[in-house]
DNA sequence: GTGAAAGCGCTAACAC
DNA sequence: GTGTTAGCGCTTTCAC
C-alpha cells in the first residue's frame, strides 16, 4: 500500500557520502572522532536520503533499545480514572524523555495478558521496566523477574520473598495515615473511622496500619469503625453508607484515598451530615483536580506523585548504568508525606 | 548487574534438540512441515532452556514487529481524565490482543515529543499506528505520513489536504448533535445554548455544526447562545457561568461532551436552577461513570466508544494485509449515535 | 522433511 | 581518523 519503497540503509548513506559504512555510523551516532568535512558530507547524505536508522538492526548488536516499559497491572478503567496514575506517568515521561528514552506503556487487564507482557519484556524490546499497582498474589513480578529485565516498582511490593532485593519508590503510607488520624483526634473527634483501599496492596494495608497505630494508642480502636473498600468513589459511597448504618455516631472519616473521600462526601451530603461540623473527612494523595474541586475542598495527605514517577525512572536508568560506572546499585526510596488542610477537617 | 547470563539462542535450542537451526526455527514459528518427533524434541529444548526469541533479530529479517503504536497527542492529564480515552483504548487493546499484537502507547505532550514519536515510528518498532485527538494545525500527521507506517485515525482528521485518503473511525457527530438539539426543541425549549469543545478538533466543530443546522432551521439562531469551551468540567463551569450572565433566560444546554455537562450541572445547581425544569441539559459520549452518576442522571448522545476502538484496530490490522490477500484497502467508518434519555432532558 | 548457507542493517574491534 | 571485517540472532531460499 505504502511502503513499497524500502528505506535507505546506512550503506546507501555511506555510498552517497563517499565514505565507509563505519564512518557513516559514527556520524549518525554523534560524530565523535570524525573530521569535520566528512561529518558534513554524511549529514547531508542522511538528510537527502531521509535516512532513519533501523532500530532492530541496531538493537541486535548493541542490546540496547532506549525504551522503557511501564507495566500497569490494573484494568484500564481504573488507570484512566484515577488521576494518580496520570501524575505518576507524567513524572516518568518527563524523566525518560529527558534521557532520550521512549516510554512504552503496557496494559494488562487479565491473567492472559501477563504471559504476553512477560514475553514482551523478555523478548528484548525494552531495557527495563517500571511496574505498578501490584497485588499480593500477582504472578507478574515472578514472570518479570525471570525475564532478566531490570525493574523498579511503584509502591512497595507485597510478596514476602525477595521483597528486600526489589527496588521501589513509595511514600510513607503508614506515617501519612498516622498524621491524618492524629489530626482528626486533635480536632477532638473520638469516633474516627477508616475506609480502606484494596488490602492486597501494600499502600492500602500500610495506611490501615497507620490508622490502627494511632487508634490503639488512643485506646479508641473499634473494628466496627473500619470498612473495606477499593480506592474508587463508588466503593467509597458504598462503604460510607454501610458505616453510617452501622455507626451513626461516627464523627470523622479517614478515607484511604481522595477518590474514596469523594464518595464519602457525597453520601454525607445525601444523608444530610455537615462536613466538617458533623463529620470531618481526610483523604490521601492530594490529586488536585479532585481535592480542590470537591465540595467542600478536601483535607488530605499529600504525596508528591509526579516526583515519585520521576524518581522511579531515574532509579531505573541509573541501574542500567547509563550513568557513571562504579555507582552503587540504587536502593528503594520512601518519600515523606504532608498533611494539607483544606475545608473538610 | 543482573543480565550477566546471556539468554539462550536458537542455536542452543537446535543443538540441544539435535536438529538444525532451521528446523528449530520452524518449530518455534508454528511447527508446520516438521515431523512430530522432532517438533516434540525442539519444544522440550525450548522449555528446558527457557528460550525466548530475540525480537530484534526476528524483526530484522521479517520486517514485522507484531506491535501497534497508539499515539495520543494530548497532555496526559486530559487523556487520563476523560474516560473516553480509556474506553477507546480498551476496545483497541482487546482487538490487538486477540490478534497477538502488542499495544504500545506513545504519549506526546509538547512539540518536542513529536519528533521523537516520528522517529520511533519510522525507526521500525511497530507495524502500524493508531492516532488520536489531532488538532487542525497538528504537525504530527505529516510526520507520521512521512514515516511510511500505515495509520488509522481516531476521529476524522481536520487538515484539508489528503484528508480524503486518510482512514479514520468516527461517530456521526453532526447527526448526533442534531438529534440532541431537536430533542430539546421537542421539549418546547426555545433558548437552546451550546457549549462547544475545542473547535480545532473536528468532533467539536461537527457538533457545533449539527447544533447550528437545527437552530437555523428553527429560526432560533443566536450567537449569544454559543459559548466556546474545551471538553473539561472546569471549562464547562466557566462557560456556563458566562452563559448565565449573558443570557439568564436560557432554558436548555447542549454540552459538547459529558465532562462539559458535568460542569454545567454544577453551576446550575450553585445558581439555584432546577434541572430539567428550568434548564434541560444534554451531553455527548455517554461515558457511563459520568452520565449515570451525575446528579441528576445525564441525558446524552451515545456513541459506542469501545466499538470504535475495536474497529480502528481491526481496520489497521486489515490494512497490514495480515488478512486474506486481494482484500480491498479499508475505508473510513462513521458510526451512528443514539440519544439516551435520562433525567436531565 | 531437513539442513546448509546467505543475509536482514547495523556496530565495534581491529588494522591501516 | 578512516576503512575492513566479523558478527548480533534470526528466517528463508535452495539443495538434498
Amino acid at each position: 500500500m505504502s511502503e513499497a519503497v524500502s528505506r535507505p540503509t546506512l550503506e546507501a548513506v555511506a555510498a552517497r557520502a563517499g565514505v565507509s559504512r563505519a564512518t557513516a555510523s559514527r556520524v549518525v551516532n554523534g560524530g565523535d572522532g570524525v573530521r569535520e568535512p566528512l561529518v558534513e558530507r554524511v549529514r547531508r547524505a542522511v538528510e537527502e536520503l531521509g535516512y532513519v536508522p533501523n532500530q532492530a538492526a541496531r538493537s541486535l548488536v548493541t542490546r540496547r533499545h532506549d525504551a522503557i516499559a511501564v507495566v500497569i497491572a490494573e484494568p484500564e478503567t481504573r488507570i484512566f480514572t484515577d488521576p494518580f496514575f496520570a501524575l505518576q506517568l507524567r513524572g516518568i515521561s518527563k524523566e525518560l524523555t529527558a534521557h532520550d528514552n521512549q516510554l512504552v506503556l503496557l496494559l494488562t487487564e487479565g491473567r492472559d495478558d501477563h504471559a504476553r507482557v512477560a514475553r514482551y519484556l523478555t523478548g528484548g524490546h525494552v531495557d527495563g521496566a517500571l511496574v505498578f499497582s501490584l497485588h499480593l498474589d500477582d504472578p507478574l513480578p515472578g514472570l518479570i523477574d525471570g525475564s532478566g529485565v531490570p525493574v523498579v516498582f511503584g509502591g512497595r511490593p507485597g510478596w514476602s520473598d525477595g521483597g528486600d532485593s526489589a527496588v521501589y519508590v513509595d511514600c510513607d503510607n503508614r506515617g501519612g495515615a498516622r498524621d491524618a488520624v492524629r489530626h482528626l483526634a486533635g480536632l477532638g473527634r473520638t469516633r474516627i473511622a477508616h475506609i480502606t483501599g484494596p488490602l492486597d496492596q501494600t499502600s492500602a494495608a500500610d495506611r490501615l496500619q497507620g490508622y490502627r497505630d494511632v487508634m490503639d494508642a488512643l485506646g479508641e480502636s473499634d473494628p466496627q469503625l473500619v470498612v473495606a473498600s477499593d480506592f474508587t468513589p463508588a466503593g467509597g459511597e458504598h462503604a460510607m453508607g454501610e458505616l453510617l448504618d452501622r455507626r451513626p455516631d461516627v464523627d470523622a472519616v479517614f478515607a484511604a484515598n481522595d477518590l474514596t473521600a469523594l464518595g464519602v462526601l457525597r453520601v454525607l451530603r445525601e444523608r444530610g451530615r455537615r462536613v466538617p461540623e458533623d463529620v470531618a473527612v481526610i483523604g490521601f494523595d492530594d490529586v488536585l483536580p479532585v481535592t480542590e474541586r470537591s465540595e467542600p475542598a478536601l483535607t488530605t495527605v499529600r504525596q508528591d506523585i509526579e516526583e515519585m514517577g520521576r524518581l522511579m525512572a531515574r532509579l531505573l536508568l541509573t541501574s542500567l548504568n547509563r550513568t557513571a560506572p562504579g555507582t552503587d546499585p540504587p536502593s528503594s526510596v520512601v518519600l515523606p508525606t504532608t498533611l494539607v488542610r483544606r475545608a473538610t477537617a
